[in-house]
DNA sequence: TCGCGCATGTAACAGGTTACATGATTGG
DNA sequence: CCAATCATGTAACCTGTTACATGCGCGA
């Protein structure tokens, strides 16, 4: 049972506890937005889509004042998880246009090169702080492996991102060769 | 002049040469594949759009023995392309499958979580090697800043991302300190 | 009562990949 | 001559975002 994109992010939630698109939503812009995002208009066509092929069950109104519809996994849905899970294919992608600014930066004065990174490293350690700050609270509290180790890459890679910018950053006003992330030779 | 996503890497490649669409996936694919990518089908009409509003103009048949179309930047595309690379916008989009199994490998066995780990930390290092291998001649080659400063980015993120994946096997096969793995059961 | 957050949904649009179709040229 | 590579293009399909529409319930 092959997953769209979002369906796997709709079923790896779901088989933590049942939920709401609305719960989907909250969970995925606190946790797992900077990897694998997902919109409404992607999560509620889904969890139709994930209840007809029997992956997942409606839990129908769940008692609420509110009107809410909950979903819950079933144990097909269980085992289609798990299938996605030992798959070994992983996709990849990146689309990071301060590389790409970079990568044309010299059709332009050093100076807007500079800007370019400077951009870049700036929203890098903006992304680290708000990890710390808005998402490492939810993450800390999940009792099960997998959303702390997460997060923390997300820092890492936040932090990566922007120390490599600042190096660059020295190299170009500094003429300094000698940053940690520069290659080996010249 | 907005620029479209695959209108961005065109015209940006362009600026330094006429090239045809051919030229461009080719070079698309040897450098900003991993960060930017474009396939043919974005590439041959993008091609014609920024023909038709006069970002660009074909020089017609470059006089090889093959039909081939070269296009060249017009003046306007001068300017189109350093507003673009002027404006402080910077999207950043990634969509990295093994942290999202990664981020639910609390429902797998610990062995499973470690292949996921193994499998992004493989696929990290061959990446990493492909750089160096296949694209540092020819960003090397480059004469303006740029390419070559992208490509070593390339290769850091990558062993980063193979480091990190490494590093967590080890915490888990060493049951090092953290409360996350000895918590784990499922 | 008013505004915010909860809650669900859809239509229009944008962007992208894949597979296919077509044909020329070059090197072994 | 045959396979690989050069070279261009399109149609079908998939995935995704954005903007909008709707309405309820709760707290100040």
């Amino acid at each position: 049972m092959e997953l769209s994109p979002t369906g796997r992010v709709v079923l790896g939630l779901l088989a933590s506890g049942p939920k709401s698109g609305y719960d989907i939503k909250t969970i995925v812009d606190f946790s797992t937005r900077f990897f694998w995002a997902a919109s409404y208009g992607q999560i509620y066509p889904e969890l139709k889509r994930l209840a007809e092929v029997g992956l997942i069950e409606s839990s129908g109104d769940d008692g609420g004042a509110r009107r809410r519809t909950t979903y819950r996994i079933t144990a097909a849905g269980d085992r289609a998880l798990a299938e996605w899970l030992a798959a070994p294919d992983l996709t990849h992608e990146l689309r990071d246009e301060g590389l790409l600014k970079l990568f044309f930066a010299g059709h332009l004065a050093p100076a807007n090169a500079l800007a370019i990174l400077r951009a870049k490293r700036d929203e890098h350690e903006r992304v680290a702080e708000q990890f710390r700050t808005e998402i490492e609270p939810f993450a800390a509290s999940a009792e099960r492996f997998g959303p702390l180790e997460v997060l923390r890459y997300g820092i890492a890679y936040n932090e990566f991102a922007a120390r490599w910018c600042a190096e660059a950053i020295d190299r170009i006003e500094n003429g300094n060769q000698h940053g940690a992330f520069a290659a080996q030779e010249d």
